[in-house]
DNA sequence: CGTCTATTTGAATGTACTCAAAAGCGGTGG
DNA sequence: CCACCGCTTTTGAGTACATTCAAATAGACG
């Protein structure tokens, strides 16, 4: 159960047998059938999850009442709310089990007591942190130089995966377009791998 | 000379004086004039900046042969190009000082001793971390759920000192449109306001 | 004044959206 | 088995927002 997790904490930092078990003794499992949500958009949650089993998108209702999809996690990723997470407030998204789900739990005052206890997991964290602000200004960049076909694309092939699990309008918000468009997209492809 | 990032770093923890002692001895002061580069996209970087003073804006040229601007960084903000900090491949994007500026850096060696020595650096450097990447999610959420009219007007709202230094056509690349668009979208506002 | 750059304006185009309806797909119950 | 339901995907037509190309105007600076 813990083996997942350990392999994602060792891949970027040194543990010792006592840390790891400290690390994983805090850790509580969840399991959410699907449809169950993580965390409730404008609630309060102040909890951090390691996906080891199933998907878990996140998704806000806007100001117009649509759906947009943020962000699509798979086995071995992280996942939660860090804006309500670290500042306590109402979170900006809901976190939705899209299949059953297997979590590994830590809550805001474990993870500061291992923060506090294990400089190795804190230096974790921040490299984390790091990676997953540089990936987030990346998503930016592609937003901004690239048209709706070419980020599809290069979704497709940065996460196939995802796209035999999830419906095809999810990937739509998550690409910030309407189902709609991703189709007509999807058919403008294929027309042209025929010609 | 070192009051600003030392408030800086103790609004978000707590060093003893002989710990920013050594954070204070490891930062290096950095000139630049008016157009001097930080950073050069596709070269490498292993230098982290804190901005003493001026305005350092990091902009790419996409494959269309187009430059975009990324960030604008002014007084107290921190800024670099993290993907080649700490990836150690070439930068992504170039780092510009907009004006003449007065910078602290820090090397990737200086940030890593650092980190190892002093517990509550790293922490402090997670915690940026963490603060960039909330907002950095927050600034994906806005360009996929408004409109260009209601970014530029929020981003008056939350920073207006940028628009006193920094031309408009930088301002329209960081909201992710043409110069042309941001004028219209002025002249629309403006004729609104009017009647 | 002249030059260079930034901003504004105009006209045509393109990308994705909205509204609306049809087709496809999967599951349930008669 | 198939008829029906709900949901997803596709397709069509018209529209909105922003882009592109082009030119005019405005500002800054020697």
């Amino acid at each position: 159960m813990f083996q997942p997790i350990r392999e994602n904490i060792l891949s970027k930092v040194v543990l010792s047998a006592a840390d790891l078990e400290t690390f994983t003794h805090n850790l509580e499992a969840l399991t959410l059938n699907k449809g169950a949500l993580f965390t409730r958009q404008d609630y309060k949650s102040d909890r951090l999850a390691f996906v080891n089993k199933g998907i878990i998108i996140g998704s806000m209702i806007n100001n117009n009442g649509d759906r947009k999809v943020i962000q699509i996690a798979t086995e071995n990723n992280w996942t939660a709310d860090l804006y309500a997470f670290f500042s306590g407030k109402p979170a900006m998204f809901s976190l939705e089990a899209h299949e059953d789900c297997e979590l590994l739990i830590l809550t805001k005052e474990q993870f500061n007591f291992l923060c506090n206890t294990i400089p190795m997991l804190e230096r974790f964290f921040r490299l984390l942190a790091e990676e997953a602000y540089v990936y987030s200004q990346q998503r930016i960049l592609n937003i901004f130089n690239k048209k709706a076909e070419q980020r599809y694309l290069e979704l497709i092939k940065e996460r196939p995966a995802i796209f035999e699990r999830v419906k095809q309008h999810y990937i739509a918000s998550y690409l910030g377009i309407e189902p709609q468009s991703l189709s007509r997209i999807r058919k403008n492809i294929s027309t042209k791998n025929i010609s």
